[in-house]
DNA sequence: CCGAATCCACAACGATACTG
DNA sequence: CAGTATCGTTGTGGATTCGG
């Protein structure tokens, strides 16, 4: 199953190479699994977007957040950045194969989002009650 | 597009309604989007597990961080949390069906990293190159 | 066994300033 | 315009303790 390689112990290691990619599995969906870096691949989706479009296209993001988020995602080669050597410098960001790849998870996140939002307000309200009706 | 509803402005506000539920959705997807609460659930998967098999289950979270994640995903509906009135107590967690729902996609996510790791791990040893070879 | 609360180290983050 | 570096603040998260 796949949570027991990223989250389990490896059972019988047969193959050290086995732990290994379960680390390196874990290490990814760490870098993967927050919100800055989910909402930049939803936000480049299909198309190329500069580094202005995409902080004015992501809500509440600071410069440094999007550069940073930026660097890793290029460094998992999920996105391609692509400088042009004009003046002032243009820098545009596209997905790779494997960032539509994900994309394609977290459009599926988004969607289940719009689909439970009204019973995930009804959860809410049903928690934050008072203890006595 | 989601995308939009989840992190862009709200352009036109027709309704009074709608940038509300951008909020609330962008808040949904902030509490969402971080790696404890996807590994938990995952894995809980569908089966029912107690805090303890839990705490096993995922290497490395700590007690607190276990606690308030749980309490999270309760609070949003997405996990049930049934009181054994036992001594000592007895604790299960389950999913709910908008928790299925996300196990779903989060399922996506796994597979995906499962099927680019390879490729991750070559781009990662290209950026972290030496600027010369 | 489960959970809440306290304390505290350290990382994340935002703001700012500077380079090309 | 895009990116890096620095600094100060905030907040996250781990360890521990006490309570049901």
């Amino acid at each position: 199953m796949v949570t027991k390689q990223l989250s389990g112990d490896a059972g019988a290691a047969d193959d050290a190479d086995l732990t290994r990619a379960d680390s390196l599995a874990r290490e990814i969906f760490s870098d993967v699994a927050n919100k800055w870096a989910l909402l930049i691949i939803e936000t480049i989706g299909d198309g190329t977007l500069r580094f202005t479009e995409l902080r004015n296209g992501i809500e509440g993001i600071s410069h440094k957040m999007l550069t940073q988020n930026l660097r890793m995602l290029e460094r998992n080669g999920l996105l391609e950045r692509t400088v042009h050597p004009t003046v002032p410098p243009r820098v545009e960001y596209t997905l790779t194969e494997a960032g539509q790849g994900l994309r394609a998870t977290v459009d599926g996140m988004c969607d289940w989002t719009q689909r439970f939002l009204g019973h995930i307000e009804g959860a809410r309200r049903r928690f934050d009650a008072p203890v006595n009706g």
